[in-house]
DNA sequence: GAATTTTTTGCAATCGATTTCAAAATTTTT
DNA sequence: AAAAATTTTGAAATCGATTGCAAAAAATTC
């Protein structure tokens, strides 16, 4: 245990120099002192301390990946991309869960700045806030950052994200286009990307000329299925829902039909983000599908160039669009 | 960027020891020091180098947690358990999503070693391979590991996992003792613990002496639609189908309302899990219930002892129940 | 105010690698 | 077989912290 290269060395009859070279195939090492050495690497278990190494190297070889719900589906999906683009390069990935509080993600920034981390990804909207924003500016100024769902005008920070207004717009565009007058929305925690939601539904209410009405749940199916049940009986004639999350949107067509209505025809249902469950749900959910696949990819892509270009940045914006299946 | 504590030593007018003593909290120092040192340490906004750090105390104050499929929703609900948990404690979390082949696996064992990580915690019984275990011998035969649904009989390796030939069983003698007299069982991708799975259904058939069919689906809903179409074709007399997965459950059920059954009346359903979407699904998935929540704060539990004493070690098997739903 | 005790501080070694530069070993050329 | 060119190797400095030990400074005692 805890065997370092001049241990190897020794073992070897050579320096700790020859060691490292051969570790580390460098070229200028006389092959059977190579062989040599290799063989003993091997025969005990030899692993190289990363720690020691980054210290010299300047490097961690480790990538942050920040994420505010790692048990939320899509944001495990998004760091599963990246975790398994950079494992490929040879980095490993701390995936940090984010806390409660804007001052708790703040100081996992902090505690990336100590691991020294090679990149910083941040998943989801939650980080858009300025407690963020300047332990980005005061602790890792110059480590690439990629913000996925959200943006810092930062010099160091590109983002990736999905336009949450026209989102929601277009999908009550669509339901109002197909015949629906009474379109209610039903949000979810309080995000800056579920404000955004609000904002296309209240854009869209404007411009088609519809009362906006607008309810919040917990996120969770029961709590979606108890503001619903409240809401259709208080607005019976509402024929329309759009639900900030999938997840909102499977308990209450559940609770819909417990409560004898039919879906779509008395009232259409429409969720967000085309969640792996939404399909698999009955009836099936229609979704606005918020392309976190190609959001995961994209990071990982503009991730692995701003690596190697500490200069390059980019800002990406990708439109969603309705998946219609059976809600509506 | 990338100051040292010799920096601020050399700002403050004292010697990198003070600092260093200052960031650490030790005693006997001048309480005018102390404040001028760290007055500069935040204005400078420092963070010492864990790497650094590590290479001095020999530690790296990490947790790896290699998981089989990270995407899975169980095996996320643990690593984020133990994330949580470990955080609180100053750990940061590796957690690395393990490859397909038993030898990849076993070569994230090996970074995991260079990274001198403190423990391992192994998701998913994938794990349960030579290639694992001997890499565990050769390479962190002194670290805590925790294998979460596998055993390993190494001194190094506590273990916590679900009975999984008895929650089968259980699962079957219900349905036998419920009338019942063809049941099959689905099932999913070829792991230890699907075989042990297996096993228990085998126990079952032959104790009550019905006939044993087993069909194997690949683990996606749509697989499992297939499977079971063609299943209850070529058998129409089966009267209930056992799954290895809930999702396979889940795409089953889907299928099986389509074809004109009726569930539970013409056949039941029972999966396994009790993953959180099989309460959301339509009918809701009657399911065994491995407790895998139980099962990662145990996890955690273990772990936390064993890093204290690295001789500690536990052996915890966790019986499953069954939750009826809508498809028994 | 000198001597003694106690508090604070700094020097230098250490952790485990990597890398530069010069020395040693080997090969090639005369 | 000596000189020159080339290939291999190793000694020592470095990365950024921590810590034991001794020295310096301050507080206490006589």
């Amino acid at each position: 245990m805890g065997l370092t290269i001049y241990d190897i060395a020794k073992e070897a009859g050579v320096s700790a120099s020859t060691v490292s070279r051969v570790i580390n195939s460098r070229p200028g090492i006389k092959k059977s002192t190579r062989e040599k050495v290799e063989k003993i690497l091997k025969e005990s278990n030899f692993s190289v301390s990363e720690a020691a190494r980054g210290l010299v190297n300047q490097t961690s070889r480790m990538i942050g990946i920040l994420v505010s719900d790692i048990r939320n589906q899509h944001h495990i999906e998004g760091a599963y991309m990246i975790e398994q683009h950079f494992m490929k390069l040879g980095y490993c990935s701390l995936i940090l869960n984010a806390g409660d509080t804007d001052e708790s993600k703040a100081d996992y920034i902090r505690i990336l700045s100590s691991r020294r981390v090679n990149a910083v990804i941040l998943i989801g909207s939650a980080f858009q806030n300025s407690a963020v924003e300047e332990a980005i500016k005061d602790y890792i100024p110059n480590t690439p950052v990629i913000f996925q769902n959200g943006v810092f005008s930062l010099p160091n920070v590109s983002s990736v994200l999905s336009d949450d207004v026209a989102g929601t717009y277009e999908a009550a565009a669509y339901l109002y286009n197909n015949g629906h007058r009474h379109i209610a929305y039903v949000n979810g925690n309080d995000t800056p990307s579920n404000r955004k939601k609000v904002q296309g539904y209240e854009k869209a209410a404007e411009e088609f000329g519809f009362e906006p009405l607008i309810k919040v749940s917990e996120d969770s199916a029961e709590g979606s299925a108890a503001v619903t049940e409240t809401l259709v009986n208080e607005y019976p004639e509402i024929d329309a829902i759009i639900y900030a999350v999938d997840l909102l949107g499977v308990g209450a067509s559940r609770k819909l039909l417990d409560l004898g209505k039919r879906i779509p025809q008395d009232i259409a249902i429409i969720g967000t983000d085309n969640s792996p469950f939404s399909m698999l749900s009955n009836p099936r959910l229609s979704t606005i599908d918020t392309k976190l696949q190609d959001l995961s990819s994209a990071c990982s892509e503009i991730l692995e160039k701003a690596i190697e270009n500490p200069t390059y940045r980019e800002h990406l914006v990708i439109t969603p669009s309705l998946v219609l299946r059976e809600t509506t």
